[in-house]
DNA sequence: TATGAATGAGGCTTCATTCAT
DNA sequence: AATGAATGAAGCCTCATTCAT
């Protein structure tokens, strides 16, 4: 019945509370349940294992996450005032609801490790794509400055704001790391010289 | 002796080590011991506790990271190589060690959180204070759009570029995103005018 | 209804089956449930609890043993013919569902140990009474060595070949071991000797 | 030190015992920490875990159970009475420990299978040969029938009356119960006729 | 009649920490 | 100065059983 999925829901809400607080390690099922007011048990009968619960709140967090960002992003136009509105209104929540995905790495068995890079790389296409189009229209519109490489730039701009992907894992550390370390000179050339064609 | 004093520091880099590599929760003393090849107690020998090794660990690998931006800094000269200098080198370091940093505020208990808060505070000082004297260079260098104001701008890069005070803690995780929400309009003005005048 | 009564059996059935399987432990009334493709509580409503439904289970298993031997001997004719019946036929059985009733004795409450040793009573009752008769027949043809005391045979032969008492359980090991100890002395000398006079 | 062996044997001598009284499922290691007198996790000071502690005791167990046979053995002379005593002595030990190796097979996890397999085949081996001697110096006494192939009779003997692989498993279950079948005519044979020559 | 939902008891295991040497 | 031995607390998970429908 409905019941029962708006109960899990709230767990899985409960679940959510209590891991992006804690993390992983130091939220007992036990915390969960109390959150949620039912039993410890009562967490078996709707989820296999803590494991598969912190799966499906990441998967949750990272839905509920991008949906803001795309319900938000459809109210601006216009190159500037779409670009801010990206950049400004999930900061909040990447800030707490990021960190669930970074631990998920650390914390995860090989089993749902590739679930669990579907879903980030999934996330990250999404919002690479829509700061793709974003910036095709801030090209379109004339104010970008022509020596903008977009792709470099949405990538940076990606992985520093949004950071969707960055961990602290050893698993793919180093890749991340070098091309962070690539990107950086762009991104400092950014903020040195702007990304707005100055007229 | 010495040696006692070589062994602790035996002790204190395998924790640095292990914790950076697993995170508090999933370091055991076991681990550590085994990574500084010494019986699990010894570590009783040199610290009281599990969060007072730590602790020690947080502010070496804080000090290694600090002396570590400040001696590269020093081989560089000018606004520009220098502002590139202090954002590009220690980026390894950043994401390998700030972490450590990052989960200590969620794994340690309040009587060691004020130590903490100390660290943080004078490591952000340090290097705001190497920022602002950049900008200051800069400044007089005549290099810089006046429209920038160094203390925003040092705060808004320190931030978002060095992230000391990136955390999940929900301590006080309001203050920063409040200031985070409102720097952010800075960085996205940032990023797309640039910093650097234009003649 | 008839219906019921056959829903019954289905569950019976399948608790055998996965009682024989996996031992008492290691049946979990969800398997159970699952084999015979119902809900777990649905068992709570044909039966008080698992260890009723054990009981039942040995019960109906037993049952079902004891009918298959008699009715395969009743094919046979003649001393010999008639022994090796009793003792080929029923072996895959009786390892098979034997060490149902093994466990029985290890993993019932005192409340049914009762009916279980009325159980197990009645069937050696029955195995002793059809390997009596044999023997009677035996003599009756000439064909068995006089030195055989029939009814110390019989128990040997029943408890060797058949089993039924074979147990750990601490409850009556005493008993049937000392028993055990003393029929082996003439087990070997039936082995040794034979039990068919020669002549 | 030596202490820490005794310690370690005491724990396992409580484990057997426990073992055997209650089977695998049934004995909790709080119950063979009571038993030995120590604290529950003391246990994992010795042993890596229940299955562990399982395969150690069962191992144990059985060199306990083959030590004692051969020691036993030489203290007899001439095919009967040698014979006689193979099968007479360790009676009470078969029944009383066999059944751990039984339930060995059915709670063991895939790694340990193998040395339990490896185990067992030793066993086997060990009585094997020892019976076969046994019978080679019947032969050469001149009391055997000639008759008896003794390889049949020597697995014979040693399934039924030492049932070192009787089991339930599902593993080699088919395996056993065919060659079981086959073996069951000879042993009725034996029964029926005897083994040693009439004079 | 049948079962989805919920839970308490109990078992295995990990780990920081203490004790004795 | 160093560590082997021991343990209590706490966490995950299973399962028989109850409740409500």
């Amino acid at each position: 019945m409905t019941l029962a999925i708006q109960k899990r829901n709230r767990i899985l809400e409960s679940a959510i509370a209590v891991f992006v607080a804690n993390g992983y390690d130091k939220s007992s099922l036990e915390d969960i349940a109390a959150e949620a007011k039912i039993g410890k048990t009562t967490i078996y009968y709707y989820f296999t294992s803590k494991e598969t619960l912190f799966m499906e709140a990441v998967q949750a967090a990272h839905e509920q996450f991008l949906a803001d960002i795309e319900r938000r992003l459809s109210g601006a136009t216009g190159f500037e005032q779409r670009f801010r509105s990206v950049l400004q209104l999930p900061i909040r929540e990447v800030f707490e609801k990021m960190p669930i995905i970074v631990e998920a790495q650390a914390n995860i068995s090989q089993s749902n490790q590739e679930q669990l890079a579907a879903l980030k790389k999934e996330g990250r296409e999404r919002l690479l794509c829509i700061l793709r189009n974003l910036f095709k229209e801030g090209k379109e519109e004339g104010v970008l400055d022509e020596r903008i490489m977009i792709e470099y730039a949405i990538n940076i701009i990606h992985d520093w704001l949004l950071m969707t992907e960055i961990n602290l894992s050893a698993v793919d550390a180093d890749l991340i790391l070098n091309r962070l370390e690539q990107d950086q000179e762009q991104l400092i050339d950014m903020i040195l010289y702007g990304i707005i064609k100055r007229g």
